[in-house]
RNA sequence: GGGCGUAUAGCUCAGUGGUAGAGCACUGUAUUGACAUUGCAGGGGUCGGAAGUUCAACUCUUCCUACGCCCA
């Protein structure tokens, strides 16, 4: 197949992604291999692609496809989350834009919708995926809410449940009053925002006075809307200001009621008055100031309903004016927080903020402002409300106790370790985990109450009918309601109608679970757990598990500890975190910031090969991603580079390799090449292992342009030169060898860009496979130290010639004849000296690489003596020469490879000032490295104490720069 | 307040107890067959600051400064 003059990435695409999902590349039948198994972070349904997702995602692609081709049956478990909240939020939304609500339908019908929406919309995410050419197994996509998941999610709860790690309870829980539901502690994010902090005077009751005389105690608050619901007054048990007062009562006002002062060590003298006002039903510490002051949850008052809107108290003793007013100002409405401050400044107990003016003058505000800590959901984006409910918990501090253990004895491994400290102050101060949501989709909690307040957790409806029989006796009649609550009234009839007391009617918790709760079984319910099976054997536990740094906490710890309850192990023994993905000027991309880089754009731009290696090759362990599109565009340019590379190959004859093995070879470029490819093969691997990606990325990136295009193919441009027989041994070996390494680099790169290299790998000749699934190097081939060498010296030789010729303005097109500099300035060289052999090893070379050097220095002739002989590089021939003496007075320049220098003579005019400057240059290099080096070798310390390969180094370097700094003398002495 | 991380070329980033690298950008130069999405060559860094350990510190330790993230 012949290659286009250019590279379209589009059209290649969307091409092979259908031709591998299509032939199964993906998930190839592997029965024998060893598994290699990592399951993706299931998006949410809801998403679509965002740069973060395509660095997770490409990661996981390069390892997996790289384990692929080294023969693993390499499973990458793919699906997505049904994400309670987002995907609920969604639907309304939807439903708003018609004009509709959720609370037109029933909880049925309405999830009904919500199903309705996922088949038509829920597969975004999923064909984005593709377009990155992900390599999952679509085969068996999951998703939270399939039928096998939630059975795995009902036993998990039961088990856990019947084992006292999870239970009903009642406590403050952050409640958002936007989305009315719970949420956990992880869902809600502090942020500071400009508040205020008000004095308030609470009156002492019953004619009691603090020491001072003072009849009230002064409290402060940045919430004065909760003194409606105030409970008690704490002050430090050392407070000597409040010593006399404690036990004694304050009268609130506005309600009236009368509250103790109680001694609590959570007041700090230092701070304001030293006294707090305690709100056990609206603040997460003043709930637990209550407890100690022995106030039961039960009893703790309760001020606010589902939608933050003040309601009356137990006790009945908040002022009708407050009832219905929401929590503080909204939509330009005042609410209670400013109808409390307003009565309070009306009835003389708000104590007024004295601040002074840059003038000086004293001014009185009705509080001081403040920076204020404050909660916000996650999702909903309005402020937490702690509030006093009835929620389902997760002992997570028992659950936490394996994985803690797991990753402290290396069972599972964090990269970077960094995150190990993180991970262990999260997991062993880790609170109980809030499961329980207020939402109609998502999971729905296996407990069915009755009306007397018995709760039975089972598996199944009819099981829960059972656990309800046994409990209350057989002569009873057992039924469920569905959907909502029952009344005593409803339950057993109205009295004036007389009780049913033989008929117990169960209700099921309208509650769902957690989102994270179902995706915390991810690594094993996707593969059909709780059922046995054979998949489950094989790929539990999994081999890795990447995600963002993000997530630790959310999904990846709580893996750990289902992995740990429902399996008995750990889901797998690597855990590797990534970065966030930034915008180029180091922000973090928000959609409100309007920074937001689309991947697909990027994709439309330059490539998902590009793309990717991008994200390959930014990351390194444990930082973050600053976008640089520039950076993208020159992967693509890289692609490219290959493109062009294998139209040359093509155009030379040089196909698809037929075998793993390298070839045998003889030239020499040829066995430079092929260890070329084993170092850079063995560079990856040890890359890969490390899971360094940035490192693999480099080494294919640099043996791809730097050796294999820039030198290697230039190398073999003679052997197929016009005029040279392609069925000799040098070009029927170049084809081979070149043919060969090409097809290395293609499998090599193809984890990193797998659309243009699988193109290529078709391109280059027929196959009896597709590169997906092909097999990764295995040179095992012996090369000849000496034949590698030459090309060393080659490059370096090269190298030295062309920046001679740029530096002293010689165009680089003029052909120029070398010699070898054998003495220094008329001293004899010992035949036998390491010189002399050097020298005659570069004879030889010159002998041997005549053409390439023809080629690529631009040498005409050599002279392997002075004045003696002739030899033609390009063809090999060699001539008298007539008259030598005008050789040696000739202007000339000077350059060096591995220590022997060699001149150049100039035909006409050479800049000798010019010439004498470039000598100087690099004699003044020499001359300081030499003089460091010479330093340390003669002192002692160094000799004696270091490492004996660094003063064996240290000598070799010296040695190299003394020969250096005399050759460069000699030089300069020549040009007079 | 506690914890973690970062500071290296103009920019984005690697890196190692033995005197620093890549990509981009920049400068010069080259265009009749792989590639200008290119080739060849070049300039550019007292490795944030200070002290210590060491024969030797960009690297290890401590402190400081700046920035970022997480938790309270």
């Amino acid at each position: 197949m012949t290659l286009d003059t250019t590279f379209d990435p589009a059209a290649i695409e969307a091409r092979w992604y259908k031709h591998w999902e299509e032939t199964g590349g993906f998930r190839p039948e592997r029965p024998d291999a060893e598994p290699f198994t990592i399951v993706n972070p299931p998006p949410n349904v809801t998403g679509s692609l965002h740069i973060g997702h395509a660095l997770d995602n490409t990661l996981q692609d390069i390892v997996i496809r790289y384990e692929r081709l080294r023969g693993k049956d390499a499973l990458w478990v793919v699906g997505t989350d049904h994400a309670g909240i987002a995907t609920q939020m969604v639907v309304e939304r939807q439903m708003e834009e018609r004009q509709d609500s959720r609370k037109n339908y029933k909880r049925e019908k309405f999830v009904e919708k919500v199903w309705e929406w996922k088949h038509e919309s829920g597969g975004t995410i999923t064909n984005q995926l593709r377009r990155l050419g992900c390599s999952m197994d679509w085969s068996r996509e999951q998703f939270t809410m399939d039928e096998h998941f939630t059975k795995a999610v009902l036993k998990t709860f039961v088990d856990l449940y019947n084992d006292d790690l999870i239970y009903r309870d009642k406590r403050l829980v952050n409640w958002d009053p936007k989305l009315k539901t719970a949420i956990s502690d992880l869902e809600v994010e502090q942020q500071t925002i400009a508040g205020h902090f008000w004095h308030f005077k609470y009156p002492l009751a019953d004619d009691v006075t603090l020491d001072s005389g003072q009849n009230y105690i002064e409290v402060a608050t940045t919430r004065p809307e909760t003194m409606l619901a105030d409970m008690a007054v704490a002050v430090h048990p050392t407070d000597e200001r409040y010593k006399s007062v404690v036990g004694k009562h304050v009268i609130l006002p506005i309600t009236g009621r009368r509250i103790p002062i109680v001694a609590d060590e959570h007041a700090d003298p230092e701070l304001g008055s030293g006294a707090v006002k305690i709100t056990p039903g609206h603040d997460f510490n003043d709930f637990e100031v209550g407890k100690r002051a022995g106030i039961a949850a039960a009893d703790m008052l309760n001020m606010l309903d589902g939608d933050a809107n003040v309601c009356q108290t137990a006790d009945g003793l908040v002022p009708e004016e407050f009832v219905g007013l929401h929590r503080f100002k909204r939509d330009g409405v005042d609410g209670a927080r400013e109808a409390v401050v307003a009565r309070l400044k009306t009835d003389g107990y708000l104590i007024p903020h004295i601040a002074k003016t840059k003038k000086g003058d004293e001014v009185e505000h009705d509080a001081e402002p403040r920076q204020i800590a404050t909660p916000f959901g996650d999702r909903g984006g309005v402020v937490i409300e702690p509030w006093l409910t009835d929620q389902w918990y997760v002992d997570a501090e028992k659950l936490a106790q394996k994985p803690i253990q797991d990753v402290r004895d290396g069972t599972i491994e964090i990269v970077p370790k960094s995150w190990e400290k993180t991970f262990f102050n999260w997991m062993e101060n880790i609170q109980p985990w809030c499961v329980s949501r207020q939402l109609w989709w998502g999971h729905r909690i296996p407990a069915w109450f009755d009306a007397h307040g018995n709760v039975f957790v089972a598996e199944s409806e009819a099981e829960a009918i059972a656990q309800a029989q046994a409990f209350h006796g057989e002569a009873v009649e057992i039924e469920v309601r569905t959907d909502q609550a029952i009344t005593n009234e409803e339950h057993y009839g109205k009295p004036s109608e007389g009780f049913n007391l033989n008929l117990i009617t169960l209700y099921r918790d309208p509650d769902v679970l957690d989102t994270w709760f179902s995706s915390a079984l991810w690594p094993f319910a996707t593969l059909g757990w709780p059922e046995k099976s054979e998949l489950l054997d094989k790929h539990f536990p999994n081999n890795l598990l990447i995600s963002g740094f993000d997530i630790l906490f959310f999904w990846d710890a709580r893996m750990m500890m289902m992995g740990q309850y429902n399996m008995g192990e750990a889901p797998w023994p690597r855990l590797y975190l990534h970065g966030l993905v930034r915008a180029a000027d180091g922000a973090k991309m928000s959609k409100s910031k309007g920074n937001v880089v689309d991947p697909l754009g990027l994709i439309d731009q330059f490539g998902a090969d590009a793309l990717r290696f991008f994200m390959a090759a930014m990351e390194s362990q444990g930082r973050d991603i600053k976008m640089d599109e520039k950076r993208v565009e020159g992967y693509r340019n890289f692609a490219t580079k290959l493109w062009n590379a294998t139209r040359f190959c093509q155009s030379n004859g040089i196909g698809a390799s037929t075998t793993l093995k390298a070839p045998s070879a003889r030239l020499a470029a040829n066995q430079w090449i092929i260890g070329e490819v084993q170092a850079a093969c063995a560079e990856i691997d040890a890359a890969m292992a490390d899971l360094r990606f940035d490192a693999a990325a480099n080494a294919i990136y640099q043996f791809t342009w730097s050796k294999f295009c820039d030198w290697y193919l230039e190398l073999i441009k003679p052997v197929f030169a016009e005029g040279s027989d392609p069925d000799a041994m040098p070009a029927v070996e170049t084809r081979e060898v070149a043919g060969w390494a090409l097809d290395q680099i293609l499998v090599m790169l193809h984890p990193f860009m797998p659309f243009i290299t699988e193109e290529l790998w078709h391109a280059q000749g027929t196959r009896g496979y597709d590169l997906i699934t092909a097999k990764w190097p295995d040179p095992r081939a012996g090369i000849e130290v000496n034949a590698a060498a030459d090309i060393d010296w080659l490059i370096e030789l090269t190298s030295s010639v062309r920046a001679a010729k740029n530096e002293l303005g010689i165009p680089p097109g003029t052909k120029l004849n070398i010699g070898v500099v054998v003495d220094i300035i008329g001293q004899a060289v010992t035949p036998d000296s390491e010189r002399q052999k050097k020298i005659s090893i570069a004879r030889d070379r010159f002998a041997r690489l005549g053409p390439a050097l023809h080629r690529l220095a631009r040498l005409e002739n050599f002279w392997p003596e002075y004045g003696r002989t002739v030899f033609e590089l390009a063809t090999g021939e060699s001539t008298e020469f007539e008259d030598s003496s005008n050789l040696i007075g000739r202007p000339q320049l000077q350059v060096s490879a591995e220590g022997i220098g060699y001149y150049i003579p100039l035909e006409g005019i050479i800049d000798i000032d010019a010439e004498k400057s470039r000598l100087n240059k690099a004699l003044e290099t020499s001359q300081k490295e030499a003089k460091s080096l010479e330093g340390r070798l003669s002192n002692a310390n160094f000799v004696e104490r270091a490492k004996p390969e660094a003063v064996d180094k240290a000598r070799e370097d010296f040695a190299h720069h003394s020969a250096e700094v005399e050759r460069l003398e000699a030089a300069l002495a020549r040009l007079g």
